[in-house]
DNA sequence: GCATTCTTGTCAAGATTAAATCTTTACAGA
DNA sequence: TCTGTAAAGATTTAATCTTGACAAGAATGC
């Protein structure tokens, strides 16, 4: 960033209003009546809405959502908000059992059919938040506990991978979308939640390129400039801390400064200090930062 | 949309120039030079693109890309530059190069489209013996002379990974055949020929059970007997001799005696000296044993 | 071989169009 | 009264338009 020091990014209306939710009419109506945010202003009067001005308003919708009302609502600061908006967690443990069970026995066919079901019954994008990284962490965990063996977790992840990678292929139409490009960096096989993470963009509108796990530093800065993306976007599970810092050390200094750098995944966390390097909490947010890109100021090159 | 006649669904200017990568600029050119295409146009003069514009667009960028100029291409009917942009014939090694062209550039969305094309002509089995495996050699070939990336070769070999493994999705038939366990020992990270021989296997009959790259000896010993098979095939490419030696020594001391041992791949031809470890030299010899197998006496229950 | 012309992609300027957005006012259900 | 939605007409922003020019490479003529 060489000045762009007041040039904070912002986003035009119809980016709120997709992003919360909101209909532009409510966007300014809110506004009016109720001051809950107070968007920049272009000289010619159109509004500008910062990141900050799109959190508050997710909170506001969610507290409105659970039965605030608005007028009330409207005037309350960020904590108390947080504290209305509380998510109630769902647990969506249901149809593991079964295809633990399969995956067990070794019986690809029927963990296959059971994984089949549940991905055409809730898409691709859904299928892989909710129901292929619940199962994963599972299996995760049961492998630790020695109650299931490498070769059932080998059964399984190849099984996922293959249903995933077979849904995640762009369309002519996504290359409308600012491009992304997905990987994993050496060192760090875990695959799934970066291809969750990739049919999350692709489902956003974003044109996703998909290299897969294990690029080795020099290969991916490449890839990343040759074809023009927005963003690097990496996977971190299992990385060594240690090991994880530097590699995203010397992918930063290599990526051109107006190429963004994403982190997500467990391994994500610990590394985030550095400048320039975001970290996507979780898909929820990492959606909606996709959803923005789009909106963003013409990225000149 | 009771009579939506005539509201074809058009793409204005931008959307043409990134969907089929050419310059807003250059389409104007082209069109204003050549008449490549004539879109429609709104009342006021802006253009706007049908589907067919931009199917045209992309058979005349890629005759353009391979060498034809636009001013005699701009002239070519739909027939003429389907011959001069397409895959020719049945003819393996022809229908290889747009693909690696594809990949270069990092273009899944054509690379994957050719490859699905190949795939529904040939068949998963032919499609991963006869095209996956060239494709897959012609790579690495490439990458060992720098012409391609490394990045590229992970796209490709993410996708034919996919593609294969959707295939291999054994169907309630298969029980009925000898059991298969496939998976390569640890440190042996290449999987598109084991996917090949288990696809070849799953045709021929077998109860296949693909577990995938790099499974530690013990595991897979006990996955073996878990399951019952009667045979463990192991794929070899790049594992150093050394190694490969003494892994296999160690699965086949572990094995159960009834249980064979199989070995194939590129890597496996300096191995297989030990008893007890039989040698597949190609694809077809691979086939027949598996073919033969269903005629031996029954060995579960 | 060398100069000339043609081809082709890219760019800039200034005008124009299309799509968003603005404000104000109104209205209807809870 | 509170709240979400809608319409009208003006305005702003972002895309697109045309024209004309330019430079690097390809083809051509001598």
């Amino acid at each position: 960033m060489t000045d762009l020091d007041d040039a904070e990014t912002t986003y035009p209306l119809r980016a709120a209003a997709r992003i919360t939710g909101l209909s532009p009419d409510l966007l300014r109506a809110w506004e009016s009546r109720y001051e809950v945010v107070k968007p920049l202003r272009t000289p010619g009067g159109t509004r500008r809405y910062r990141a900050s001005d799109l959190e508050r308003l997710r909170l506001v919708k969610a507290a409105v959502d659970t039965g605030g009302r608005i007028s009330v609502v409207a005037r309350l600061d960020p904590a108390e908000l947080l504290r209305r908006s509380a998510v109630t967690d769902n647990a969506p443990q249901a149809g593991l059992e079964p295809i633990l069970s399969a995956l067990d026995r070794l019986d690809a066919e029927e963990a296959q059919r059971l994984l089949a079901l549940q991905l055409s019954a809730m898409g691709p994008v859904t299928f892989a938040r909710e129901f292929a990284l619940p199962l994963a962490h599972e299996i995760g965990e049961r492998w630790a506990n020695k109650r299931m063996g490498i070769a059932s977790e080998h059964l399984a992840m190849g099984i996922l991978r293959s249903m995933l990678g077979s849904a995640l292929t762009p369309t002519a139409a996504s290359r409308l979308g600012p491009t992304i490009v997905f990987a994993t960096p050496t060192g760090e096989p875990h695959e799934l939640g970066l291809q969750s993470a990739a049919l999350t963009a692709l489902g956003a509108g974003a044109n996703t390129i998909y290299l897969g796990a294990e690029l080795p530093v020099e290969d991916l800065v490449r890839a990343v400039a040759d074809v023009g993306a927005a963003v690097l976007a990496l996977s971190l599970v299992t990385l060594p801390k240690s090991q994880a810092a530097k590699v995203i050390a010397a992918i930063r200094s290599d990526l051109p400064e107006n190429i963004r750098l994403w982190l997500g995944g467990p391994g994500a966390a610990a590394v985030t200090a550095s400048n320039g390097v975001e970290h996507m909490g979780n898909m929820e947010e990492f959606e909606r930062r996709v959803a923005l890109l789009s909106f963003e100021k013409p990225s000149r090159s």
